[in-house]
RNA sequence: GGCGGCAUAGCCAAGUGGUAAGGCAGAGGACUGCAAAUCCUUUAUCCCCCGGUUCGAAUCCGGGUGCCGCCUCCA
């Protein structure tokens, strides 16, 4: 049984899904106009531990994750970007369209390197126009909306329950002085929000529509893909913090109000990740990627790891000297997990097993604590339970936790394998061969300062019983 | 100004009424030619501060302090 912490009655929700043989789930997904940052896959990672925690329960879940492809970016806004690949791309004559095609591809690639299970759909913003515009005048027929020339604006004290996902109060919030009115002159008042907005210059992206040649405002995009695909009420909402308000506010004040049905039963939002106590930013230049991290020797399941670590309401400052903690700990617990015996010396009660398994299911089922079951990982790893008992374990669990506990960790002899599956280089293994020879002959020196060598090379040594030491990167 | 979140050992982090999980680092031991790796043992009388409720609170209530986020595009 799972239960999640929804946003609107904030408190922990058993799930009941809405129909038996599935559990719809709609994410918001990245806008794909520059790679997404290690924070935008931390939330993408409550979006895969949800679907495996679903899986794991017996059930079959139907995911959905939006494409954000029309950027709702200005033409002098893309030029003006200090984002190289977009600049590099702008100046090759590269459309909005190719560049979104190129950021596309490049967060997939992001996804099956964090191992995120794929979503069912993914549907682009840009080719959902049309049910967009059928929203905006199912809600124009139902009398909640106002505006003229080419704007239609949602006003928000029409809809049922505004307020209840942020607790917005309407005319509390910080809009409501520094209301822009060049921006906002048509609007009745800072929280109303615009369903579509007239053509203006220097914009890729237009559609004809009943108010005329514009585009949609942000927030319908949400609230008409997840009615095309999950219909009317659905099982779970999956975002970001700060997505809460106006975001998730305004797509289920506008879902509601069309429909008649509940939308979303559940909101799970994913706390923000930070870096040095700071939100990520452009401007800080402390926006990370995957590859930034790979590049300081971290892999993208040495962060998924680390991610786990922490439940996924508490926010996370990501230093490298924690990421380092755990990636030491995920590398220990994979060798401890290869090296156990097939029979372990004292056996191990029977019963024990049974125990790690209901505490690991326990500690997903109460709102995907994943830190809590990795406590019992690291606890069945150092139980006396046999070896392929542990590692069956492991199997059952790691597909929930997706780190990939049963990888072979380091090669089983000299130079015949390293992390990855990469081989040592063919010197660096003739100086561990060369090392093992100074050893049986004694002489001490001699090896000690091939030892060294090896170390200069990126690895280490790993002495066994049987003399053959086995090298590991460093 | 409005709304929300967080404060637990050197560091990361679970725990939301019954007497402090787990990880990293550190210490001691085993192993080793010495190391490394590995294994074993160990490390918070106490959970930001001040009151209160209770037989009992890190956990509930009231009041502070500090940090972060949202209210504008934002995971």
């Amino acid at each position: 049984m799972l239960s999640l912490y929804d946003t609107v009655s904030r408190k922990k929700v058993a799930l009941v899904p809405l129909r038996p043989d599935r559990v719809g789930i709609y994410t918001c997904g990245p806008t794909v106009y520059r790679y997404v940052h290690i924070g935008n896959l931390r939330t993408y990672l409550l979006t895969d531990l949800l679907l495996r925690a679903v899986r794991f329960d017996g059930l079959a879940p139907f995911s959905v994750q939006n494409i954000t492809d029309m950027g709702h970016m200005h033409q002098e806004q893309l030029e003006q970007t200090e984002d190289k690949v977009i600049a590099a791309a702008r100046a090759a004559g590269k459309t909005a369209t190719e560049i979104a095609e190129f950021f596309t591809a490049a967060y997939f690639r992001d996804c099956r390197r964090m191992n995120f299970l794929p979503s069912d759909v993914y549907p682009r913003a840009s080719t959902h126009v049309p049910e967009m515009i059928a929203m905006a005048k199912e809600l124009e027929g139902k009398g909640v909306t106002y505006g003229e020339g080419g704007f239609l604006y949602f006003d928000v004290t029409k809809a049922k329950g505004y307020g209840e996902l942020s607790g917005a109060v309407l005319g509390e919030g910080e809009a409501a002085g520094r209301t822009d009115e060049s921006i906002h002159r048509r609007k009745n008042r800072p929280e109303d929000f615009s369903l579509w907005l007239a053509a203006d210059p220097g914009r890729e992206f237009l559609w004809e529509s009943p108010w005329g040649l514009g585009w949609p405002g942000w927030h319908i995009e949400c609230s008409a893909m997840a009615e095309k695909y999950l219909g009317k009420e659905f099982d779970i909402h999956v975002g970001g913090v700060d997505l809460r308000f106006p975001h998730h506010e305004n797509s289920r004040a506008m879902a509601m109000t069309a429909t008649g049905g509940r939308f979303a039963l559940l909101w799970v939002h994913a706390a923000h990740l930070l870096v040095d106590g700071r939100k990520m930013s452009k401007s800080l230049s402390n926006e990370y990627t995957l590859d930034d991290l790979e590049s300081r020797g971290v892999s993208p399941m040495d962060f998924r790891y680390h991610c786990l670590t922490l439940h996924y309401r508490t926010p996370m400052n990501f230093t490298w000297a924690s990421q380092g903690a755990s990636a030491k700990a995920l590398a220990r617990l994979r060798e401890a997990f290869s090296g156990k015996g097939e029979t372990g010396a004292r056996g191990g009660r029977a019963d024990e097993a049974e125990g790690f398994r209901r505490r690991f299911r326990e500690a997903i089922g109460d709102d995907l604590n994943a830190p809590r079951a990795l406590a019992v990982v690291h606890e069945a790893v150092r139980s006396d339970l046999p070896g392929d008992v542990v590692r069956e374990l492991a199997r059952e669990w790691d597909t929930v936790l997706g780190v990939g506990l049963l990888e072979e960790v380091s090669g089983k002899a000299a130079g015949e394998g390293a992390p990855g599956g990469e081989f040592a280089p063919g010197e660096v293994v003739d100086l561990a061969l060369r090392r093992d020879r100074c050893r049986r002959e004694r002489r001490f020196a001699e090896a000690d300062a091939l030892r060294e060598k090896i170390r200069e090379a990126g690895y280490d040594v790993l002495d066994g019983k049987d003399g053959a030491g086995r090298l590991r990167k460093r």
